[in-house]
This record gives structure tokens, C-alpha cells and sequence, in this order.
DNA sequence: TTCCTTGCAAACGCTTTGCAGGAAG
DNA sequence: CTTCCTGCAAAGCGTTTGCAAGGAA
């Protein structure tokens, strides 16, 4: 709550109850990769009279202060994620729709690597690894 | 002419006006990305009649024959380029809107690797890096 | 003749926006 | 009290689909 209200302030933007409450779903245990949709129905879920507009703007926000960080993995939906500071990619489980964060530093320094040798500066990048489980055969 | 009615053959479709058409341009010379919706400027440029909803359709039979690749970059259209047999990833110009095509066995390596490391097989990957021409900051 | 294909317009799914009332500072 | 925020409904955008007419094999 009070963490909430700092984080919410620190950002220039004014503590509101549906903001209050979608910045806490996202602060809830396990909770990792969310829809707007996801999060509109938690809020439901609870009761909240929190319009999905509300939700979509509320996380645009979010994105734009980097309280959040969005993804377009494939399949229409975007997915938002609490920033934590830590760079990381996905992998995501074909069968269970799963996602899974990892960090390679080689592919990192590669990733800098290459734009360097076409002559560029690497301003951002997305790598998502599908992947099924080992020995479930296609 | 006689190439792309032998294509169309191999992977079992009609030999249509549309599907003529289509395939023709993804094989003009430095050609390389396009989206639905380029394809049915081009078309138009062409005098052809030929609907977008048609060119939305040709191009997902392209998808599933493996004639045409599809691409989900950022920001809403999806782009379809030729499937020369040969796979690469994507780096784009975040100026220009250009996009290049690279290789790395390297990273493709370390990619198998980090799904194995974590129980899985991979599948298929989608790497992006967004990039800027060196020396011309942000 | 028998499917497959096409153009059109309408429908779709996700996201954004205009507006008027309501809450935060 | 002023400005920002919200819910609602409508609009937007890229893509898909139902339908009846038209074309390939």
C-alpha cells in the first residue's frame, strides 16, 4: 500500500484506486505475464468496478513510467510484466503455454556483436524461444 | 510464368489469376518484406482487381505451403517474405524502417542449447534487433 | 460438372478514443 | 477549484469470414 502510493508518486502519476489495485495484481506472488485482459478479470474477480479501458490505459501508462514492460509474443494479446530491472528473454512451452525467463550473456554480447559489424548500435531486441518439452515428440 | 505455375502445382493449389500475380511480385528483384496490404498496393498499381481479403487468404495458403515466411514484428501489420530455404533472423532500422537479414550459427547454438538446458527441444525461435545507424544518437 | 476460389461487405478481436461525470491534489 | 482520471460506448485497425457469383480441372 504504502510502497504502492511511493511507486505511483515517484512516477508523476496520481495515486488512484484502479491504478492502486492493478499495480498490486501485478505485485502478487507468482504472478508473472498478464494480459489486459488477465488483469480485468482479476479485478473482477475481486469485485472491482474497473472498466478494461481503464486496464489498457492504466498499463499504457505503466509501460511508458517503466513500472511495466510490454511483450508481443504471437497470438494477438499483448502480455505486460512487472519491470524488475533485470534484462531477461522468453521461452514459451508450445504445449502449455508456459513462459519461461532465462539470461545468456553470450547471446547478449553477440546481439551487440552483430549490429556493430553492419554498422549500427543495438537500441532493443526480442527473442522468444517455443519450445516443447524434451521427448514429447511432435 | 512457367515457374510459378509448377509452384502452385507442387504444393496442390489451383492455378489462379490472384495466386499468379501474388507469387510474381514476391519474386521481382529486391523484393524482400512486404505486408498484406503493400501486396495489394502493388496490385492496384498494376491494374489488378484483386481484393484484399483475397491477398489475405493467398498469402496464409503461401504460409501453410511454405512458399511465403510471416513475420510479427512490432507494430500491428504482419510482413511475409519469400521462404528461400534459407533461415535468418531480422534487424531493423528503427530510422529507416529498413530490414536486414542475418546469420548467426552462433546464437542458433546457444539457443538449442538454453531449451535443452531447461528440459526442452526447441521448436522455432523469433529474434529481432532493433537497431540505429552508428553515430547518430537517440 | 464439381469443387475451389474470388470480391464484397460484414464481422472479429484487441486496443484506443471521445465524452461527460467524478475524484485527486 | 483545477486538472487529471474514469466508465461507457463507439470507433479504429488489421485480419477473417459468410455468401453468392465465377473460374479451374
Amino acid at each position: 500500500m504504502e510502497q504502492e502510493t511511493r511507486e505511483l508518486r515517484r512516477v508523476g502519476l496520481k495515486v488512484t484506486h484502479p491504478r492502486m489495485r492493478i499495480l498490486q495484481i501485478f505485485e502478487e506472488e507468482g504472478v508473472q505475464h498478464l494480459t489486459a485482459e488477465d488483469v480485468y478479470k482479476k479485478l473482477l474477480a475481486e469485485q472491482e468496478d474497473i472498466g478494461l479501458a481503464t486496464v489498457y490505459r492504466v498499463l499504457t501508462q505503466f509501460e511508458a513510467a517503466g513500472i511495466v514492460v510490454k511483450h508481443n509474443f504471437e497470438g494477438g494479446q499483448a502480455v505486460y510484466e512487472l519491470d524488475r530491472g533485470k534484462h531477461h528473454d522468453h521461452m514459451i512451452d508450445v504445449d502449455s503455454g508456459k513462459v519461461i525467463e532465462f539470461v545468456s550473456e553470450e547471446i547478449e554480447r553477440l546481439q551487440h556483436e552483430i549490429a556493430a559489424r553492419h554498422g549500427y548500435v543495438l537500441e532493443d531486441h526480442s527473442l522468444v524461444l517455443y519450445v516443447r518439452p524434451k521427448g514429447k515428440g511432435r
